[in-house]
DNA sequence: ACAAAAATGAGGTGCGTACCTCAGAAATGG
DNA sequence: CCATTTCTGAGGTACGCACCTCATTTTTGT
């Protein structure tokens, strides 16, 4: 049997109700006396059950994820996730909120988030670009005792607690060995191509491509971004602009969003089999793409594990509880179309 | 609030014993009483708070991991990952008892097997070949009601209730196509090594990557399978033999274990760089060997993802829960330099 | 219509913890 | 050494649910 607060009480020679002043930081306990807790706890490897606990708390964690209003696939998956995590979440009393706000309106943002706290929301993750307004509303929602954590593009300079998504070099990085070995010996170019490049973690993955691009594969000449601001006639313009200037280019490097558009141009310029195409992000488009050989490999994170990590951090941050740093780190996935996962299907 | 079991009483109009008697299928009840409960649970979107009511069943997960005796490093990875995810499964109420048996001896395992339930197992997670003996064992231990998920190879014509490992054919497949855009255009040969084919994991990864090598690289000869037994001095033979005879070879496809003693070989042989060296299971040696440039990539699957895997596969049988899928798909990873997941280390 | 069987209700106890109150004990300062 | 402050103990209630018993009602079959 596993000891109880009970069995700490006994071994320490102490009532129930110091054990529990020690166990909850209540005040009113002399050192030595929590001293002959701790030790009692130590001696008989006591854990404190949580599951009780936060039924005796009527603890419901109230979490708010917080994304931008963008019509992107990626973003499409993200509230995918959130639902199917929000309906579990349920029997695991946490309850998920999902708050859009206006993608190029920082202050809106903030103002938005400084209405959580009176919400009732003990847990915030955040996807949004750094901005001097935002630092201050977390700082804000930190001392008011709410758990902040980044989600996807990391916020390092503000009090967030945690992040939760990869490490966007790295995957640059791992972007363009990739590329680099596909294309071969030769000299070649590789086009490199982004929706903005205001997005933290672009810039990351395109610092970590030029990188490992210089360094292994100096014959290979990367050209510089060519933004597309989201829109499909602007991609179409640029990569057809492109293409005329640079005719034998080998490989595309995608930052970013714009996997259907992409390879709908290349295919239309019959150009989809011979241009080497890596992008990020396993959307359905790039899925698609995959699958019909118009897109070489896809560097992604799996949005399931982010969101269940943001979840587990979020708990835990409110718990004041550790988190287990093995389970939280998300790996960088390549996805070819050899490992392209099933779509999930019930195996019952 | 959440509704709780008293709102569906007095929404169905019926008694607290009577909601308790629909949930937990206790008899009793006739079928129109049962379909008051279910619409009233239904109309209120009630849902069982898991912790509560293990806490009420005073349910503690008693399961065991059943592993060979082996020496490998990928045994070692996941008795490393069992060891931790123990700790924290204490606060969970589960506990794991982690079981070796003789490699090479169907019956002992089914021996031991046997002695589970009267120990009071609840679940098992099993890494073994399939055999006559096996197949009897597992079908007694599940009609004495325990939950059975085979872990890392499939035991497929059992009674199993689940499997826990990627699909290894896939994975066979995905180093292939590495293989063949490493090496390039020309004619190539690859060299294959297992430390044994009665192992079905390294069946089927061999069938996948010979079915995608044949459709996609025909170019690219394959070469039959040298076995080493986990002998590292069979190992330098075979090989040594294998590269006088080829002294051309151009890859050499790991299905298995051996990646130190075949990294150090290659590198006495000063042949490291040159041959393309893909194996699967990122233990700490192909860690290293991929660091030191001596791996070009490895296929793993996330010990403590699939440890975790299992251990929640096992809880949801026990408890007749649903699985969630989407959860429990592993991927089938790609792990090269670039890539490497660092080992974790608390960021707090 | 009546006995037997089946279904339901009422109520209790316990799981491990949080949180509260109040009385009494121990330590502290002057 | 006494008054005051600080600790500690004893006990209760609650959380949401499982599981048990026994009395009572309703439904069966005949």
């Amino acid at each position: 049997m596993r000891p109880t607060v009970i069995d700490i009480a006994r071994e320490a020679g102490v009532s129930l109700a110091t054990v529990d002043r020690v166990l909850n930081d209540r005040p009113g306990v002399r050192g030595k006396t929590v001293l002959a807790v701790s030790q009692a706890i130590a001696r008989l490897g006591y854990v404190r059950d949580m599951a009780a606990a936060n039924l005796a708390r009527q603890r419901n964690y109230r979490t708010a994820f917080v994304l931008p209003d963008t019509q992107s696939q990626f973003v499409e998956t993200l509230l995918t996730e959130l639902d199917t995590a929000a309906s579990l979440a349920t029997a695991a009393r946490t309850q998920i909120e999902v708050i859009r706000f206006p993608a190029e309106d920082p202050h809106s943002l903030a103002a938005l988030l400084m209405t959580l706290p009176e919400k009732g929301v003990a847990g915030v993750a955040l996807m949004a670009p750094e901005t001097p307004v935002l630092r201050d509303a977390i700082k804000t929602l930190r001392q008011k005792g709410l758990a902040v954590v980044a989600l996807v593009s990391d916020l390092p300079n503000t009090e967030r607690d945690h992040f939760v998504g990869i490490d966007n070099r790295a995957a640059g990085r791992t972007c363009a060995v990739l590329m680099g070995r596909f294309l071969g010996q030769g000299p070649q170019k590789v086009a490199v191509m982004a929706q903005s490049m205001l997005l933290r973690d672009a810039v990351e993955r395109r610092l970590g491509f030029d990188e490992l691009m210089g360094r292994e594969f100096p014959q290979i000449e990367v050209l510089p971004t060519l933004e597309n601001h989201g829109s499909t006639d602007l991609l179409r313009g640029v990569v057809t602009e492109m293409l005329t200037q640079f005719p034998g280019v080998g490989g595309i490097y995608l930052l970013g969003s714009g996997h259907g558009a992409l390879t709908r141009l290349l295919d239309d310029l019959n150009l989809a089999k011979r241009i080497v195409v890596i992008g990020h992000e396993l959307t359905p488009h790039a899925r698609s793409a995959l699958d019909a050989g118009k897109m070489d490999a896809v560097i992604t994170q799996n949005v399931g594990h982010l969101i269940r990590s943001a979840l587990r951090v979020l708990r835990a941050k409110i718990d004041k509880t550790p988190i287990d740093a093995g389970q939280e780190q998300l790996r960088i996935e390549i996805v070819m179309r050899e490992n392209l996962p099933l779509t999930p299907q019930d195996p019952d």
